[in-house]
DNA sequence: TCGACGCGC
DNA sequence: TGGGATGCGCGTCGAT
């Protein structure tokens, strides 16, 4: 089977060898095109599209012709920086920065070459042109042959036998021939020309008033530079002989800037460029993620790049199935555990030839905006990781008999190796909750990125259907159960940190985790395209682990001595309404307990007891507790003012003191991205969500929330936001005109429903109608609305109707979620993203009812979620386009809670509320406006 | 570990 | 028929 090699040389079949000049292809896709950019949220995709046509139409050319490449690669320039400024610090310097349009796209195109199956080449400090020259001249000195696919005439002076260039835009091969018509010199002395010509765009200075003639001419006479310049003397025209004398030096420094260097280091070796089919899987991912739909179906005709006839009967082994992972059964103990640098530069290698890497960090605490680093593990193939253990130690006082041995790489070290590869923009990463990751390699200094986050696309894909954590993922994708952390570390108290636990295990566990991710990532990616998700999972999921981890890092900073006050005070009134209710009760009895409570209240005082919980206890909540002290019992009311006193403390002054970080003196939360099913955010541990502001004590804990001297607390909130989206997706005209005049929604709904006018109406007529706007978008019922506004339940259910009556669209819109619900087992947000609800197929009848209300909220809840994600996404860039050093710290689902230098307040408010209220577009045009209010103060509660 | 309760949007 | 009857979270406490 196979072709017969036709040419060999000692080592084997020869080497055809095509270079594709990425950086040129890139920009020559981006100046070449019109601007195009993908539909469902307006990023730059022109120059990827451009990029990806042309790899595809390279493919294919070269599979047809008779001496197909054996070898392909795309070069990239890594970095501005190279040797090159080191010789010369004008090199290159006038070059204005890419344009913005095409920064966001270089990452996309490195993402386009892979997924086409084509090696990406690229290394810190040198420039494309460098690493073509190193392939070039090695392929060529063992006897292969080379195409350089460019048209940049630095390349010509590698051009010689078995080297040849291809611009593939003019269709039109370069060779010694073409070389001398541009040069007039043979390719060898086309640097000597370039020396004295100079190069205006990449500001090589040459020498003045010297041109390509001039140069070649006087090149030809001479033979070469050196010989020229040790000459000069002879030259007859005097103002050319003066030039080279003066200038001599910096024509020397010149034909360094321009020459190439075939001793440039190869970052990968020459048999990881063997030409290889893309994996249809992958390619068409990319594609579809890009929109380029054409170009989709093109590959899908063209079976994936084999345009030969050898693909008919050579099947690709195996092509990826999302609905059957089949991956091999998980062996923990065949990981390794990386110990030196030799093996740690192994793996690395490993991870950029492989181009993806799974990866996971393991801590000594919780909190990733404080916890130390213990190791690092990764992941290049499915069973093929390693953990790189870099804090483990003896356990103070429980030191063993014989001393484990404890060998690790230095951290500093480990670090420096690890930074390149997990910031190159060529190599993907991938981890589960990267929240966390990015957060605790932040604090080392390494920006990881490009990354992809399995839990984020499990949530777009089945938010609602189940939990994202990785042992729930792995156990229903995977079918695989990983080692729990409670059975490394222990559990409870005895729990101990990571750092303690022995290497071969922490191996086992840590390596695992990489390894799961990187088969949940092989498992679930795909489906993102193949569902139409891709959009939501980039615009609205990808980027805001990073976002949210710098929130968590900064933390909000509380007064905790005020804390400690309100604390104490709290204790002493608790204290003393105690001994009210022990006296009443005419014995002494624990306040927090429900259940004694409701034996004191009804069994043993022989109150009229209401209702009972779900377990059958009597009911001891705050509207039974206050319905009987309006009935004039005393101890309810005792009960009462103790209860909020206790929830206070317990809740927020003594757990905010403990929850500040010795080391930053902030208080750090943990923002969730994946735990609730409509796309909000959650926070905890401690949450920042629901500090207290409806009655006056509790806003003593919100003003305890303050800026460091000098800076003010900033908060943005979006007005009405759910309102809107219900008038919008419910296309509802009285309500969408409303909010177009700006008038009082409230007091509009209830004009509407009441049939009296706005001027002069009564405060309750107004809260009524503001209850029945909030109950909508919940689902209520007239039960519900009684018991909320204090009214019979027939009288709520006249409400109700008027309100359907008066705004039919809001029961139309509910009917038809409802209706979708149903028949299909999930809604969308108008941003695509997918809310499963599969309570709506329940069997039980209240069951069901939850999932229709579930069902009418989400979109709207979902939607003004999205909304605020996006606001996020952009927020940081906003601050910074500005040169403003204001930080986002806190989300509260329709607010932004930001800390500024006082001088910056002002221009902070102007930019929050301009991209929060332009979130929505160009995605979405929503048909009211979103209004933002902003505030600054030294306190939270002033600044809200 | 669970339920009751209560804080936020 | 009639019971149950507002969406989404997290943390604390007592009871088990």
């Amino acid at each position: 089977m196979g072709e017969i090699p036709r040419e060999t040389t000692q080592d084997g079949p020869k080497v055809r060898l095509y270079l594709v000049d990425g950086s040129g292809f890139i920009f020559r896709a981006f100046h070449a095109l019109p601007p195009l950019t993908r539909k469902t949220d307006g990023l730059p995709v022109g120059a990827v599209s451009g990029f990806c046509n042309m790899i595809w139409k390279l493919l294919v050319e070269m599979k047809t012709q008779a001496d197909a490449p054996t070898h392909l690669a795309v070069v990239f320039d890594h970095s501005e920086q190279t040797f090159r400024n080191k010789l010369y610090d004008q090199y290159k310097a006038h070059r204005p920065p890419p344009p913005e349009d095409l920064v966001p796209q270089f990452p996309l195109v490195r993402e386009a070459t892979k997924a086409f199956g084509v090696p990406c080449l690229e290394l810190p400090g040198y420039e494309a042109d460098d690493l073509i020259a190193a392939y070039a001249c090695k392929v060529r000195d063992m006897g292969g042959e080379v195409t350089i696919v460019s048209s940049d005439k630095d390349l010509m002076q590698l051009v010689g036998p078995r080297v040849f260039m291809l611009d593939t835009m003019k269709n039109a091969r370069i060779g010694i021939e073409q070389v001398i018509e541009k040069f007039g010199v043979t390719p060898d002395k086309v640097v000597d020309v370039q020396a004295l010509c100079g190069d205006s765009v990449d500001n090589v200075p040459g020498a003045p008033g010297i041109g390509i003639k001039t140069a070649s001419a006087l090149i030809n006479e001479y033979g070469d530079l050196d010989t020229l310049l040790a000459r000069a003397t002879e030259i007859k025209q005097p103002k050319r002989r003066d030039t080279l004398i003066e200038y001599a030096d910096q024509i020397r420094l010149s034909r360094e800037l321009v020459r190439l260097d075939c001793d440039t280091p190869l970052p990968s070796p020459l048999d990881e460029l063997a030409v290889d089919d893309p994996d249809p899987a992958v390619l068409s991912e990319f594609l579809e993620r890009m929109e380029f739909r054409t170009l989709a179906r093109r590959v899908g005709d063209g079976k994936a790049g084999s345009a030969g006839q050898a693909a008919a009967d050579t099947p690709r082994p195996e092509t990826r199935a999302p609905e059957k992972p089949n991956h091999g059964k998980i062996d923990v103990t065949a990981y390794a555990c990386v110990r030196d640098l030799p093996a740690l530069d192994a793996w690395i290698a490993k991870a950029y030839a492989r181009g993806i890497v799974a990866f996971d960090t393991e801590t000594d605490a919780l909190s990733s905006a404080t916890a130390g680093l213990c190791g690092v593990s990764l992941a290049v193939a499915p069973g093929e990781a390693c953990y790189i253990p870099l804090g483990h130690c003896e356990a103070e006082g429980l030191q063993l008999e014989a001393a484990a041995d404890l060998t690790q790489i230095p951290l500093e070290q480990a670090i420096a190796r690890l930074k390149p590869l997990l910031e190159d923009p060529s190599v993907l990463k991938v981890a589960q909750n990267a929240k966390y990751d990015i957060a605790v390699l932040s604090r080392y200094g390494i920006e990881v990125g490009p990354i992809d986050d399995t839990m984020l696309i499990s949530y777009v894909l089945e938010a609602g259907l189940h939990n994202h954590g990785m042992d729930e993922l792995s156990k229903l994708g995977l079918d695989h159960e990983p080692i729990a952390f409670k059975s490394v570390a222990g559990t409870g108290k005895a729990q101990k940190s990571f750092k303690y636990v022995g290497l071969s295990e922490a191996t086992c566990y840590a390596a695992e985790d990489a390894d799961v991710t990187l088969r949940l990532w092989e498992h679930l990616k795909p489906r993102l395209a193949h569902e139409g998700l891709a959009t939501v999972y980039e615009t609205l999921e990808r980027p805001m682990p990073k976002v949210l981890a710098d929130m968590e890092c900064a933390g909000a900073k509380v007064d905790a001595e005020r804390l400690r006050q309100l604390s104490n005070e709290f204790g002493q009134r608790m204290a003393e309404l105690e001994a009210e209710a022990h006296r009443l009760a005419g014995r002494p009895f624990n306040l927090g307990s429900p259940k004694q409570i409701g034996e004191v209240l009804f069994k043993e005082m022989g109150l009229a007891s209401g209702r009972v919980t779900a377990t059958g206890a009597f009911s001891t909540d705050a509207s039974m507790l206050e319905d009987l002290a309006a009935q004039g019992h005393e101890l309810p009311r005792i009960l009462l003012d103790w209860r909020q006193l206790s929830k206070l403390k317990g809740t927020y002054t003594d757990a905010l003191v403990a929850a500040i970080s010795e080391q930053t003196g902030r208080v750090h939360t943990s923002f969730s991205l994946a735990s609730t099913t409509t796309g909000r955010l959650s926070s905890s541990d401690p949450n920042l969500m629901n500090i207290p502001i409806r009655t006056e004590e509790g806003r003593k804990i919100r003003r305890a929330f303050v800026a460091e001297p000098g800076k003010v607390l900033i908060s943005a909130d979006y007005s009405q936001i759910e309102l809107r989206l219900l008038a919008h997706i419910g296309d509802i005209p009285q309500l969408k005109r409303a909010f177009r005049e700006g008038l009082d929604i409230h007091a509009m709904t209830a004009s509407e429903m009441f049939g009296v006018p706005v001027e002069g109406m009564p405060s309750e007529t107004r809260r009524r109608a503001k209850a029945i706007n909030f109950g909508i978008i919940y689902g209520i019922s007239a039960f519900g609305l009684a018991n909320q506004l204090g009214i019979p339940q027939d009288e709520a259910g006249a409400y109700i109707k008027t309100y359907f009556e008066r705004f039919p669209g809001i029961r139309a819109y509910m009917d038809r979620t409802k209706q979708a619900a149903r028949s299909q087992g999930f809604v969308h947000t108008i941003f695509g993203r997918k809310v499963n609800i599969p309570a709506v197929k329940s069997k039980s009848q209240a069951e069901r009812a939850f999932g229709d209300r579930a069902a009418i909220n989400a979109p709207i809840q979902g939607s003004a979620a999205d909304v605020m994600r996006r606001a996020m996404i952009r927020m940081p860039g906003a601050l910074k386009a500005e040169g403003l050093t204001a930080r986002m710290l806190l989300q509260v689902h329709d607010e932004l809670v930001f800390e500024a230098p006082e001088a910056e307040a002002e221009a902070v408010i102007r930019i929050a509320k301009a991209v929060m209220e332009k979130a929505a577009e160009p995605a979405v045009a929503i048909s009211v406006p979103l209004v933002v209010e902003a505030r600054a103060a030294p306190n939270w509660d002033d600044a809200h």
